[in-house]
DNA sequence: CGTCTATTTGAATGTACTCAAAAGCGGTGG
DNA sequence: CCACCGCTTTTGAGTACATTCAAATAGACG
């Protein structure tokens, strides 16, 4: 149950397994459906998620009620609102499910128990913060340098796995075009297949 | 000369005058002339630099020669590569002064002799980390869900102090809009000044 | 099956880009 | 102090990219 989780957070130090027994005691197991939303815009987060089976997205809804997807993360990803829940502050954000998923969180008050005993867990949550900072910065120059049919080509080669299992909707939403538009892109794309 | 880093390191956490000047004594302070490049695409980042005063700008370079800014940063800021940084792996970034700068850099040995005396650096580094990510959601969230007029009017609401110094065509590559259109909406603007 | 949602298609429109050229502006040297 | 050079910004015409809206089709789920 907690093998791959102890997994990954042995590739950022090395634990011991009193350690990771600790660290597995405070992680609450959580099951979603499908649809099911975690977190919504004005509430306060008050979760980092460990995906162990499943796929979630993290959005944005502007003022005209259209999705800009942030994220999709899926197994062995962390998800959460950093800035809500590092500040306490109301989130912009909303956290749903794509699909069943199940996932092991955690809540500000068991993270600090848990770095309070195992300080050397700051260097998992480190190493967490600078990938996602990284993430952020591929997306951000793949979203602006590139037309929507690069951006689309770029997306299904770099995360065939996600490009497979969310609605095409969601996709269109992620890269930053309509979903009509990014059925156009595809059906260009069928027909000159030279890609 | 350390009072500006000191007091802001200071709102992270307390640290007693003796850590601070183990921290001051650290810093390497360096001034750059304006156009003076730091960090070129494929070096290894090996400097995280508080601005003392001055503007830098990061940003990527795509394959067509034009550049994607990804920030700006001022007075009281840091800039690193973030990934090449913590990794030591090659960066894909440019940073360079926009205008005639000084800083204090902190190299990756210094850093971790700092963090190994002081380990309360550690959160002063995380807090740094967690507002980076908070920034880049924003500015990914209001570029991808805003027309260009509307990424402009928000930019220079918010940032009036970038925008009065950098280049009109540095603000362009920022927004993610070509400079000839950026002169094009102010020019709109300036006729209708319902705004 | 039938209903609901997701995807596709098409026409019309709008937004932003390209390219080329002119105008503005700052610095430098005569 | 002025003239010139290089760089930034502006302008315009033509075009390409992407959106909107409406409707048809296809798929998924009960």
């Amino acid at each position: 149950m907690f093998s791959a989780i102890n997994a990954s957070v042995n590739r950022c130090g090395r634990f011991t397994a009193d350690e990771l027994d600790l660290f597995n005691s405070l992680l609450v197991p959580k099951t979603v459906r499908k649809r099911q939303v975690l977190l919504r815009e004005g509430e306060i987060c008050d979760f980092e998620a460990y995906i162990v089976r499943g796929c979630l997205r993290t959005y944005y809804i502007d003022e005209s009620g259209s999705e800009v997807i942030l994220q999709f993360a899926v197994e062995d990803w962390w998800v959460s609102d950093v800035c809500s829940f590092h500040e306490r502050t109301p989130s912009q954000l909303y956290i749903d499910a794509v699909e069943d998923s199940e996932l092991f969180t955690l809540n500000p008050e068991r993270k600090e128990r848990l770095l309070a005993a195992v300080p050397q867990f700051e260097r998992v949550f480190r190493l967490m913060l600078q990938r996602h900072v990284g993430a952020l910065e591929q997306r951000l120059i793949r979203t602006m340098a590139k037309p929507a049919e690069a951006r689309y080509l770029d997306f299904i080669r770099r995360y065939p796995q996600i490009a497979a299992r969310v609605p095409q909707q969601d996709i269109a939403a992620y890269l930053g075009m309509t979903p009509e538009f990014l059925s156009k892109i595809r059906r260009r794309l069928a027909q000159r297949k030279d890609w």
